[in-house]
DNA sequence: TTTAGTGT
C-alpha cells in the first residue's frame, strides 16, 4: 500500500516537471514569436475577418521580412517588413539562386514561371532587404513563396521605381519606414482561379503601404499598380488610401491602431511631407 | 547587367 503510494507520488511529480517544461516552453515560444513579429511590424501582422478561404492564411517567417502564405492562392497575400536609411554608396552581395520553399506544400520550382510571360517578381525586395538586413535576408527574398507572377514592364519599370524610391527617397527622409506589399486578385474567386502559373494564381494589380511609424505623427502612402502598365507612368498616378486596400484584399492592416487615428492614417489620402514630385517622373534603371 | 528579370 505505501509502495504503491510513494509510486503514485513519484510519478505525479515527473508529471509535474513534464508540465512545467511545456508550459514554460510554450511561453518562451509564443514570447520569441511575438518578438520576431514585433521587431518585423508595427501595431500588429495584418489580419482578416471571419473565415473565407481567399484571405485566410500563414505566416511565414524569414530572415528579415514575414509573409503571410495563402495555400488557396498559393501567393503571399501580404509581406511586411522594416527599412531604415543605409549609405549611399551601400553595395549588397551579388543576386542569389531563387530557391523552392518546401514550406509552401505547393511544388513551386524555380522553372515553374518559365515560357509564362510573367516575371518572378519579388515582393519583399532583393535590394532593400539585403541593404538593410544583410545577406542571409537576401537569401530568403529569392525563396519562390517571395515571388509572384508579374508582368515584365511592371516588373522591372513602374515597380522597380517605386521600390527605388523607397530606398532612396523616402527611407533617408523619415529614417525609418514599415512597408506592406502584396498582391491584389479579382473580386470573384471563380473568375480567376484556373488564371494561374504553374500553382501560382496570377493577381491582377498589387500594393505597397509604406509608413512612417511615428506614434504622434503617423504618415502613410498607398499605392495599388496594375499589371498593364508601360512602366514609365508618374508614381503619384496610382496613389489609393489603405481602406482602398483593405477593401480590395480583404485584410486589415495595422489592426492595433486606434479606431479614431485608423480613420485619419487610412481614410485619408494625404501626400504632404513625402515630397513624392520629386520621385514621380524619375525613369527606371532598365530601359 | 547599379536596387528588375528572361533566355541563350
Amino acid at each position: 500500500m505505501g509502495k504503491s503510494l510513494s509510486r503514485w507520488r513519484r510519478q505525479g511529480k515527473r508529471l509535474g516537471i513534464a508540465v512545467l517544461f511545456v508550459v514554460v516552453g510554450a511561453g518562451l515560444w509564443e514570447f520569441q514569436e511575438r518578438q520576431h513579429k514585433d521587431d518585423y511590424t508595427w501595431m500588429g501582422v495584418p489580419t482578416w475577418d471571419g473565415f473565407h478561404p481567399t484571405t485566410f492564411h500563414r505566416v511565414l517567417r524569414n530572415d528579415g521580412f514575414l509573409a503571410g502564405w495563402s495555400d488557396v492562392r498559393a501567393n503571399a497575400l501580404w509581406v511586411s517588413y522594416q527599412v531604415e536609411a543605409v549609405a549611399d554608396d551601400t553595395r549588397i552581395g551579388s543576386r542569389p539562386n531563387f530557391k523552392a520553399d518546401w514550406r509552401t506544400l505547393w511544388p513551386i520550382g524555380t522553372d515553374s514561371y518559365a515560357g509564362s510571360g510573367y516575371d518572378r517578381g519579388h515582393l519583399a525586395p532583393n535590394y532593400a532587404i539585403a541593404a538593410v538586413h544583410g545577406r542571409s535576408a537576401q537569401v530568403d527574398t529569392f525563396l519562390m513563396s517571395n515571388m509572384t507572377p508579374q508582368r515584365p514592364n511592371l516588373n522591372r519599370q513602374l515597380w522597380q521605381r517605386l521600390e527605388e524610391s523607397v530606398m532612396d527617397h523616402f527611407a533617408p527622409r523619415f529614417d525609418r519606414l514599415q512597408v506592406i506589399t502584396g498582391p491584389i486578385f479579382p473580386e470573384r474567386f471563380m473568375d480567376n482561379v484556373f488564371n494561374r502559373v504553374g500553382f501560382v494564381e496570377v493577381p491582377e494589380a498589387f500594393y505597397k503601404i509604406i509608413v512612417v511609424p511615428d506614434e504622434e505623427a503617423t504618415l502613410a502612402l498607398a499605392f495599388i499598380m496594375p499589371q498593364d502598365v508601360r512602366g514609365n507612368e508618374p508614381l503619384d498616378d496610382y496613389l489609393v488610401t489603405i481602406d482602398e486596400i483593405e477593401s480590395r484584399t480583404g485584410l486589415n492592416f495595422f489592426p492595433d491602431l486606434s479606431s479614431e487615428r485608423e480613420a485619419v492614417v487610412e481614410g485619408l489620402l494625404r501626400t504632404q511631407g513625402w515630397a513624392l514630385e520629386e520621385v514621380a517622373r524619375r525613369p527606371g534603371r532598365f530601359q
